[in-house]
DNA sequence: CTTGTATCTGAATAGTATTCAGATACTAAT
DNA sequence: ATTAGTATCTGAATACTATTCAGATACAAG
C-alpha cells in the first residue's frame, strides 16, 4: 500500500459523500448500534464543519458522516437542518456569554481602573471571538436562526452583564448618568459593527483597539 | 378554464423547478433565442430571489427560470454561483452608496445644522436600507463575497463620503479635532452594528433613533 | 426469555450545482 | 442572398443535497 494514507479507507459510499473518507478521529467506527449522546455529537460536528466551511455549505450528510451515523438518524433529534443550525447557534451564544463572564471574573475590584478594564475586556472578548471564528460569528448574526424569539435567554443574560459593567462605570464616576442612558446601545452597536466590518475586510485588523480608545474617550466626555 | 390563473401555464418542467410557473411579468415567453442582456437580467432576478428567500436558499435554477432561460445558460456569464452572488453584492454596495449620495445632496449648505443633518441622514439611510431589505443586507455583510478584495472601489468611495461628512462637522465646529480622529471608525461601526442587531432582533426597532441621539451627544462632548 | 420501544438504517423522492456535446440564431464575408 | 463562423443557449448527464418512511436493530423492562 502506498504510504501516508493509512488513516483513510475506501468508504462504503452508501450515503454518497465521498469515496475516500477520513476515519473519525475519536473512536473506531462505531461497534455499538446506539450512539451515546447523538444530539450533542451532531451539534459539535456541525459546529466544526461550519467553522471550516462557513454557515452556507453546511451539509447534513457531512455532519452525519463525521459522527459515523446515517443521514436519516439526524431527524430523530432535529426536525430539519434549520433546527440543527438553530440549536448550534444557541450554543454559540452561550459559549460567547461564558467567555465574557470569565473575562470579567479575571478583573475584580470596585476601582475606576478595574471598572474600565472590565468594560474593555468585555468588548475585546466579543471581537476576539469574531476574529478567531469568523464563520461561527457569521452564523450567529447572519439571519440563520429563522424565528429568533425576542428575548432569548442567553441574549438577556448577556445584556444584563453589559448593563452591570456600565453601572460600575457610572458608580465609579467614569461616565455620567447622561451617558449611562445610551451605554448599552452605543457600546454593543460599536463592538458588533467593528467586529463585522473587520471580519469582512472593510476595516483593517488594527482598527478594534483604536475604536476602543475612541469609544472610551467619547463616553468619558459626555456630561463633563 | 378555471378563472384567476390565466397568467399561469403548465410548464414544460424540463428543468424540474415546479409544474405551475408564473409567466415572466415583463415580456412574453421569449420568442427570440438570444436574450438581450442576460447577465443583467440574471443579477436582477437573483437579487429578487435573495430579497424574498434569503442569501442561503438562492438557487441558480430558480434564477434561470425567472429569466426564462435554461440553468446552463448562467455559466456563460458567471463561472459559478458564488461569482453571481459576488457580482450581485457589488451592485448592492453601489446601490447603497448612491442612496447615501442622494440623501446628502438633499441637504446643501455649510451651516452647523446642515452638516449635522447630513451626518444624521447618512446613518439613517444605511439603517433604513438594512431595515427595508434585511436579506440583501445579510448578503452584503454575511461573508458571501469569498475573496473580498481589500479596498474595493465602492467601498473606498463610501468611506470618502463619510470622511467628507465628518470634515464638515469639524469645520463647522460641531466636533473637535480629537473626535475627528475616531470619526469614521466609531460612526461606521455604530451604524453597522445597530443595523445588524436590530435586523436580527437583538435590539428593538426604535433603537436606531436613540442610538443616533447618543452618538451625536458623545461626539459633540469630546474635546470640550 | 420475551416483548416493547427507542434508535438507527437503507432505499426512494425530489431538488441542487456543474459540465459538456450539440443545437440554434445571429453576424460577417463572399 | 448564401454561406461560413461564432456567440449563445439547450438537454442530458453526473454527482451532490434535504427529507421521508418502512423496516431492521439493540437495549430495557417485565
Amino acid at each position: 500500500m502506498v504510504g501516508g494514507f493509512e488513516h483513510c479507507q475506501v468508504s462504503r459510499d452508501t450515503w454518497g459523500v465521498s469515496s475516500l473518507k477520513v476515519l473519525p478521529s475519536k473512536r473506531e467506527p462505531r461497534q455499538n448500534y446506539h450512539h451515546g449522546d447523538l444530539e450533542l455529537a451532531l451539534i459539535e460536528a456541525a459546529t466544526d464543519l461550519v467553522r471550516k466551511n462557513g454557515p452556507d455549505h453546511l451539509s447534513l450528510r457531512a455532519v452525519a458522516q463525521q459522527v459515523g451515523v446515517s443521514p436519516s438518524a439526524v431527524y430523530h433529534y432535529f426536525p430539519d437542518k434549520d433546527e440543527l443550525i438553530h440549536s448550534l447557534s444557541e450554543r454559540l451564544f452561550e459559549d460567547l456569554y461564558h467567555m465574557q463572564e470569565q473575562a470579567l471574573a479575571r478583573i475584580p475590584g470596585n476601582s475606576k481602573r478595574a471598572a474600565t478594564l472590565r468594560f474593555r475586556e468585555l468588548g475585546r472578548t466579543y471581537y476576539l471571538w469574531a476574529h478567531k471564528e469568523p464563520n461561527l460569528f457569521r452564523l450567529m448574526f447572519g439571519g440563520y436562526c429563522k424565528v429568533r424569539e425576542r428575548g432569548s435567554h442567553v441574549d438577556h443574560e448577556a445584556f444584563i452583564m453589559l448593563s452591570k459593567c456600565l453601572d460600575d462605570l457610572l458608580e465609579t464616576g467614569v461616565i455620567s448618568p447622561q451617558m449611562r442612558k445610551y451605554g448599552e446601545l452605543i457600546t454593543w452597536s460599536c463592538v458588533q459593527g467593528a467586529s463585522t466590518l473587520i471580519v469582512e475586510g472593510h476595516l483593517p485588523e488594527g482598527a478594534f483597539e483604536a475604536l476602543l480608545k475612541g469609544l472610551e474617550l467619547s463616553m468619558k466626555a459626555v456630561g463633563k
